[in-house]
Parts: structure tokens; C-alpha cells; sequence
RNA sequence: GGCGCUAUGGUCAAGCGGUUAAGACGUCGCCCUCUCAAGGCGAAAUGGCGGGUUCGAUUCCCGCUAGCGCUACCA
């Protein structure tokens, strides 16, 4: 074959699409765009019992979601498809019967009891539980009683002993394993499936892929599939094995970690543009200090010398603040569309509005834009637009109303503000501003009594943005009464 | 148990024999400010442990330890 650099991506479709599969995703397509070459998607669902089309769409569907193409693979076809392995079933049977021919594997015909005998009797002895070759060499004779049993016997590939298998590896160097600690293995199940070690040998050589880059777990099975490119004739690609992706606790990313499928991410209200930035640094660094990349520049600056050996630990604090940043690049539009979903399910709004009420949604989610780090922070960022019945948050909030001079403030803030000829952020503040010079209080003394009337909170927005939006009305409304609840009279 | 990979601060990490051991997240402090957030400034690591090689090791080698992975008719 030629130079071209061919990557692929060969997901199973088994469960919801995890985040460390997205890393590997990215950096193959990474790879793939930064030499001009082409990525492979692949599926391998040769585990019929796990399998399924929705969890492969939910694949797809997160690729696309995170700015991912294909050049060859499942939907856009190519040259050496089909691209999904259970389409492939006859070619995988064309080498197998090459490989039976020709004495490299062999029908092995033990059953699950048998093996787990065997097992259970090495590891009695502090042997390494492996096959011992017990079909190695059956007699006609044997096979036809074992046939006529009814068993249904697998493929087992035949180990050849004494060997030193080499492992060409991108990111570990060269890595040798000996061939006496792999016993033979099994290449096709007795539903005459292939398994994955032998059917991704079949893919990646048919479909000429130069470069195996993917998650760290397969480094030791890939001496296995070494012996298969052998046996087969089959040249073998340059490997890349990427380390894993951690919890906190250090151990493999499972549900106890949060969130660690892709879905749930989007489902948060992250983007995609985060969630690419933040892969892309766990587990490859830049050769400079820049920490927020484009996808462009992901591209630009991505190389597999740069890929680290050791496992990262999935941050989820970094990843927010890496959201944040691209949350506050949004423009309002587009910020408002991440904020609808949440808000909607937060029943601040149907979805259905439209003018003036649609107007002022906006406005209201726009305050939160350089507070969050994702969408599903949008709610509780602008609560307090929607709750007109507070209580104090607490003692010392109340607290602040029975200051001396808090009537005189609320009752000039009261008696002014209906003056105002444009209610906004500026006119708000010009108010806040004469309170203070004719009251001659500090600014803490005039902001903080208004605020805790206003929201019963000592936090929050400025407050000439809650005012405009709130409206005279509904100003006036919540700071009496939380006067009144307070004991205050004017 | 066997084999393999890995080991720089809480986390992501730069460094590829001689450096004041970058930068980022997080944390803490200060500034700004009505508050929170944002922003600005600043603080905190002697490199898992023990040997070796070398004039000199975080950087190279070995051992130990730890974590993880593989050892499936799962991928």
C-alpha cells in the first residue's frame, strides 16, 4: 500500500457511548485530518448479546455531535466494507478455514466446565490458568464422537511456543512479549462468530489501516493478534496504544464517577467544543502553554509524539472551566438555545412563548451567561427572575433589614423608581447612585437592604440588571413584602 | 499467580543530563466590588522509595513498591 495514513474507530455497540472511546475517537480523527489521511468507522458487534443498532446510532449520533466525520465506515460506505463486523462473517470464515488447512488452528470441542475444570485445577496448583491444548491434536476418530455428541466446537489459534513477539508501539516504543505465556486462544466462538482478536486482525489488514491507535487495555492482547498477522501473511500497521482515562479515585471511569458517556454531557448542556478540548489535553499536551484550542487548531498543533504514557484522571473541574470559556464566546442566540432545554424542564418557560414574554426570557438567560459552566447551571442562575414568594436565606439576611436606616433607603427606592422615564440598567444605577448622596451611606449600606429585600439573598446579580428586568411592579411588590416579613414599616 | 504498561504538586501536565522544575484547573491570600461570579496580582512540588552510571539525574539503568491493564466462546 502507499503512505497514506488510514486510522480507524471500531466502537461496539454495547452500551452508551463512554468518553474515553470519544478520546480515542478524536485523536484518530485528529490524526487522520492533520496528515490528510482517512479514518475507518468500524463496528464490532461480534457480541451478538450486547450488541444492538440503538447503541451504534447513539455512537454515530455523539461522533457527529462532537464535530467527527468519517471518510469510510458504516453509513458513507467504501472500498472494503461492509464496515460492520456480522456483515463480515464469510470473510472471517475464508481465513479460518485457510488457518484449519493449514494446522495453525484447530476445533477445540471442551465445553464451559471442562475449561472451568482445568482452570480451576491450575490455579489448585499456583499454575497460570490457561489452555493446555487439550484438542491440540484429535484423532478423526475423536472429532466424529465429539460431532456425534451434538458439541459445537470453537477455534482455537495454535500458540507457537518460544516465540518473542515484537509490539511496535507509538506512544510505549517497541514492547516484547513471549509467546509461552499465551495460550492458544479462541478465534471463532462455537456460533461461529469471530472474536475480537482475530476479527479485528481480518479488518484492520483488509481495510489497510496503517495506524492502530487506540485505549491502552489492548496493548496486552495485541501480541495475540500479532501471531494472527503472521499466520495470515497479513503486514501489520504501527500501533499507538493511548492510556486510559481515570476517576478521581483512580480506578477505570464507571457510573460512581458522574457522568461518562457523551450523552449525559450533551444531555448537562455542555459543548461540543469543550468536551473536544478537554479530550484532546488528557492524554496529549501542546508544544506551548495555550490550553484553549479550536478544533482547527486542534488539528494544527495535534501529533502523536506529543501523546503521553501515563493514565490521566478524568477532572471534571478543568472540563467546566474549559466549558465556561466557550460558554461565554456564545452569542446570545446561541446561548439561549443551551439554556431552553433546562429552563424548560426547570418549568420557567413551555418553549411556546413568543414577543415581549420571549423578549424578556432572553434578557432574563442572558444574565447568566458568564456564570455557568453548562447549561444545566441556567435555572439556578436565574431563579430568583422567577420566584416572587422567598423566604430569607437566612438569619443574617433578615438581619440587614433591621438597620436604622434601611426605611428611609427602601422608601426613597420605592418613591423613585416609579419616576424613572427608561427603566434600565443605567437609570437604575443613577438611582442607586442619588439614594446614596442624599442619604450619605455607603454603598453597602444602600445595595445590601435593597438586594435582601429584592431576593432574601446577601448574593447574587448586580443588582441594575435584576431591577429592569423585574420591572416597577414586581420591584415594589416583593421589597414590601419582604418588609413586612421582616416587621419593617416604612 | 503470570505477563505488560505507568510513576513530576490535589488534578491535567512541560521538561528529553546542568533550569529559580513551565503553564493550566482547583485551593489559599490580596486587589477590584453592594454581594457572588468574572477579572487582576501573588503563594504553595526536590520529583513514589532504594541502589547504580556520571563531575552532575526529575531526566539513563536496575530493584522494590504502588496503580492500572491483559490473562473470557467481552470487546
Amino acid at each position: 500500500m502507499c503512505n497514506e495514513v488510514r486510522v480507524r474507530f471500531a466502537p461496539s455497540p454495547t452500551g452508551p457511548f463512554h468518553i474515553g472511546g470519544a478520546r480515542s475517537a478524536l485523536f484518530n480523527w485528529l490524526l487522520a485530518r492533520k496528515t490528510g489521511g482517512k479514518l475507518i468507522l468500524r463496528i464490532e458487534d461480534t457480541d451478538l448479546e450486547r450488541s444492538s443498532r440503538e447503541s451504534e446510532e447513539n455512537i454515530k449520533a455523539a461522533l457527529k455531535w462532537l464535530g467527527m466525520d468519517w471518510d469510510e465506515g458504516v453509513d458513507v460506505g467504501g472500498p472494503y466494507g461492509p464496515y460492520r463486523q456480522t456483515e463480515r462473517l464469510e470473510l472471517y470464515k475464508k481465513y479460518t478455514d485457510q488457518l484449519l488447512a493449514e494446522g495453525k488452528a484447530y476445533y477445540c470441542y471442551c465445553t464451559d466446565e471442562e475449561l472451568e475444570e482445568e482452570r480451576q485445577a491450575l490455579v489448585k496448583e499456583g499454575k497460570m490458568p490457561r489452555y493446555m491444548g487439550k484438542c491440540r491434536d484429535l484423532t478423526p476418530e475423536q472429532i466424529a464422537a465429539y460431532e456425534a455428541e451434538g458439541r459445537k466446537p470453537t477455534v482455537r489459534f495454535r500458540v507457537p511456543a518460544d516465540q518473542q513477539i515484537l509490539v511496535r508501539d507509538l506512544v510505549r516504543g517497541d514492547v516484547v512479549f513471549d509467546s509461552n505465556g499465551i495460550g492458544d486462544f479462541v478465534i471463532v466462538k462455537s456460533d461461529g462468530i469471530p472474536t475480537y482478536n482475530y476479527a479485528v486482525v481480518i479488518d484492520d489488514a483488509s481495510m489497510h489501516i496503517s495506524h492502530v491507535i487506540r485505549a491502552e487495555e489492548h496493548l496486552s492482547n495485541t501480541p495475540r493478534q500479532c501471531l494472527i498477522y503472521d499466520a495470515l501473511g497479513f503486514e501489520k500497521p504501527v500501533f499507538g496504544h493511548i492510556s486510559l482515562i481515570l476517576g478521581k479515585d483512580h480506578t477505570k471511569m464507571s457510573k460512581r464517577h458522574g457522568a461518562t458517556s457523551v450523552d449525559q454531557y450533551r444531555q448537562l448542556g455542555y459543548l461540543p467544543a469543550g468536551i473536544d478540548n478537554f479530550l484532546a489535553l488528557l492524554g496529549w499536551a501542546p508544544n506551548s502553554e495555550q490550553e484553549l484550542f479550536t478544533i482547527e487548531e486542534l488539528i494544527q498543533e495535534f501529533s502523536m509524539e506529543r501523546v503521553a504514557k501515563n493514565p490521566a484522571v478524568f477532572d471534571i473541574d478543568k472540563l467546566n472551566w474549559i466549558n465556561q470559556q466557550y460558554m461565554r464566546q456564545l452569542d446570545a442566540e446561541a446561548f439561549f438555545e443551551i439554556a431552553k432545554p433546562h429552563m424548560i424542564e426547570a418549568g420557567y418557560m413551555t418553549g411556546e412563548e413568543e414577543g415581549e414574554k420571549l423578549a424578556w426570557l432572553k434578557k432574563v438567560v442572558a444574565t447568566a451567561k458568564d456564570h455557568v459552566a453548562f447549561g444545566a447551571q441556567i435555572p439556578a442562575c436565574v431563579e430568583m427572575y422567577f420566584n416572587d414568594e422567598f423566604d430569607f436565606e437566612n438569619e443574617e439576611a433578615a438581619e440587614v433589614l433591621k438597620a436604622e436606616t434601611v426605611p428611609t433607603v427602601i422608601g426613597m427606592l420605592l418613591e423613585e423608581l416609579p419616576k424613572l422615564e427608561v427603566l434600565d440598567g443605567a437609570a437604575v444605577k443613577g438611582l442607586f447612585k442619588t439614594i446614596q448622596k442624599t442619604t450619605k451611606l455607603k454603598g453597602k449600606d444602600v445595595f445590601m437592604p435593597i438586594r435582601v429585600a429584592l431576593t432574601g439573598n446577601q448574593h447574587g446579580p448586580e443588582l441594575a440588571e435584576m431591577v429592569p428586568l423585574l420591572g416597577i411592579e414586581r420591584t415594589g411588590n416583593r421589597v414590601k413584602a419582604s418588609l413586612a416579613k421582616a416587621g419593617i414599616t416604612l
